[in-house]
DNA sequence: GTTCCGCATGAATCGATAG
DNA sequence: ACTATCGATTCATGCGGAA
């Protein structure tokens, strides 16, 4: 096979994961419209009723994940009335009456968080990375990320500043960059569940609200090249850019055609495959 | 006051605690005995019973709290079965219906975790620092735990003599830029909600897991010196030797001997008071 | 070509004011 | 009283043009 298939879907993932067959996905990662927020995008859930809302669609990718499969789900919630609000642990807790297991829980720790100063609380500077699983016994690739002692924490200790040393003065303990062909045969370690990235700002034409490194970094750990790749709310198609040239298979859907439009650049054309509304278009 | 006053007590803190007033305590910071760890010291809490097993304590904390103060949590689920347990999440959702105020997820990211190597996860390198309140208006005092600001500043606020750059209209806020000229001569900001923190490595007399400046810094942002602080599960005493060192009252209440013998020989004797048993021994 | 440096922008939240 | 809108506040990053 030359190229990883492709395919977008321009439509409500609720029910165009109902197309997909059992057991045929290895990775689900996505990252859905938190609460309230991008209210004119997605219709704005209200945070009181986002489990209600979302519990339908993790119920259809418990069905088309393969046993082996797993779902990263990057999700916050919100502060409403100066209280984090409970919908993420809500979520967990019904997910795994649905049937899934809560395997474990990443930390993103964004360098870069938005700005702000308020009298209550701090800049919010992290993200959950929920892993759920069908079964315990899960493909993990952990050599796939592993991390070099040698030189990226080198370089890294190189650029950190006077008052870098002073914030956090033994280093970051893990993270990674884009490049690991840079660092074959040098001495490398497993990295932890916390991971040191920032968001990507200040891109032109679209801008995507986690780092190409972030979905990356899971499909190296959790697909080989030619597995099946997932994201049920793609946006600018970060998931599918970055399967595509891993040379995984991947499938993104999309309910807003101004992000679709966006995806659709973003990816290769060879093997893409385009299912909007009732048509479909195959560029080969 | 010459110095502050640090009461000992050997003893069942859910008991210990109820001969404490109601609304006197500026801050609980503890971290308690995690589900099923540390089972020789405290009888190995069970992860499915764990939830009602804390709950009197905290509802007794929600009494003693004033309203104006903080409880700060350090706490993380254990894995059991290949998942992670959900007594944590579980109790967060209980403690808002005692009325607690769920206001923040700290993460003490960890940056020197036990190493360790598994099939189906990577080291655990971060713990929960839960923020509950009694009421939204609790004391915060941000300006104590400012950090220096990046090294970024350095070229960015060189030069300013421009008139003051306006942000793109077509965003509804004000803008960064137009606010840029206060920023000149500024070398310290506040901190985020993730905090880059080293366990303690120096093998001690006790099993201290966190390290002096996890307490510290909740110290410096939630109390001023006179407050009083309570950590119902003392240990080996490092909430309560840091709150001495800065003049700040505190109780300590620890039910293994072994641990509360330590804790006494870790605080300065001026004003400790010790209550063993039925016996009260005061100290001058 | 390489380094330097100006600059736009981002899953934000609170309190006051208006409807 | 209760909800909606708006102004104020604040860092760090990567891009791209300039040196």
């Amino acid at each position: 096979m030359a190229g990883a298939s492709t395919q977008l879907f321009l439509g409500d993932c609720k029910e165009i994961t109902k197309s997909i067959e059992d057991n045929s996905i290895d990775l689900v990662f996505t990252s859905p419209p938190y609460a309230d927020s991008r209210k004119d995008s997605y219709g704005g859930i209200h945070p009181d009723d986002y489990v209600e809302w979302f519990l339908p669609l993790s119920k259809e990718l418990l069905r088309i994940l393969k046993p082996t499969g797993t779902f990263v789900l990057n999700i916050k919630e919100r502060v409403v009335e100066s209280e984090r609000h409970t919908y993420v642990i809500e979520l967990i807790l019904k997910m795994r009456e649905q049937g899934w297991l809560w395997t474990e829980e990443f930390i993103w720790h964004k360098k870069n968080s938005h700005p702000g100063k308020w009298p209550n609380r701090f800049r919010d500077s992290w993200e959950r990375l929920l892993q759920f699983n069908k079964s315990k016994k899960f493909n993990m690739h952990q050599e796939e990320v592993m991390v070099p002692i040698g030189s990226w924490a080198e370089n890294r200790l190189k650029k950190l500043s006077k008052t870098d040393k002073v914030r956090d003065p033994s280093k970051v303990g893990s993270g990674f960059g884009k490049n690991v062909s840079n660092w074959i045969g040098r001495d490398k370690v497993y990295p932890t569940n916390v991971l040191h990235m920032a968001t990507e700002t200040g891109n032109k034409n679209h801008s995507a609200v986690f780092p190409e490194a972030l979905p990356e970094w899971f499909i190296k750990l959790f697909t080989r090249e030619g597995d099946w790749v997932l994201d049920p709310f793609m946006g600018s198609g970060t998931t599918n850019k970055v399967a595509q040239e891993m040379r995984r298979n991947s499938i993104g859907i999309e309910i807003l055609p101004e992000y679709f439009d966006v995806a659709k650049e973003r990816v290769h054309k060879e093997q893409l495959v385009l299912f909007e509304g009732r048509e479909r278009y195959e560029i080969d």
